[in-house]
DNA sequence: GCCAACGTTGGC
DNA sequence: GCCAACGTTGGC
């Protein structure tokens, strides 16, 4: 099993949003490494944890869990949509999803500023200068420890 | 709002 | 294929 890190702008698409509803696709992504992370790269059954970006605060508020296999971006077939792909075709798409669900809401926020301060977290690929991938691999022992950080040693 | 960092686009 | 211009990300 491989562990993720999920950057989500929280006035966009929060931890509590996917609270709400459950379940998501996990879209709108436009990078191709990410699109690669997403499509190949997770299975089903991998465990995520949530960052709010662009946020105050900054930081991990939670997990999710991947709970599918990879699905074409539906945004990218949008004409009008901010997110609308017109080379994408429905038999070639360019953009894919994952479905995810919600995992834990972690008691609080575990911050930038403690994330960078922590030894355990040093090679954190979402820490690394000029790193704007917004989902990235992480160890499970990094998972484990930010989840430990924030106050949930279980997902649930 | 600023700006560093980096990706993408498009002229050549 | 090069690279300048431009757009986006995301912390501060």
């Amino acid at each position: 099993m491989r562990h993720w890190l999920l950057k989500t702008e929280p006035d966009v698409y929060s931890i509590d949003d996917l609270r709400r509803e459950g379940r998501t696709d996990w879209d709108r992504i436009r990078n191709h490494q990410v699109k690669l992370f997403l499509r190949d790269a997770m299975a089903t059954g991998d465990r995520c944890l949530i960052y709010h970006s662009n946020a105050e605060p900054t930081g991990v508020v939670g997990t999710a869990v991947v709970c599918g296999a990879a699905v074409p971006d539906a945004t990218q077939f949008r004409r009008g949509d901010e997110s609308f792909e017109p080379r994408a075709t429905r038999q070639v798409p360019v953009w894919w999803a994952r479905p995810v669900r919600f995992g834990s809401r972690f008691d609080r926020c575990v911050e930038l500023a403690e994330l960078r301060a922590e030894p355990r977290l040093r090679g954190l690929a979402t820490l690394k200068r000029g790193n704007r991938l917004s989902v990235t691999p992480v160890t499970a022992a990094e998972f484990a420890c930010i989840e430990a950080m924030g106050g949930r040693v279980r997902g649930g």
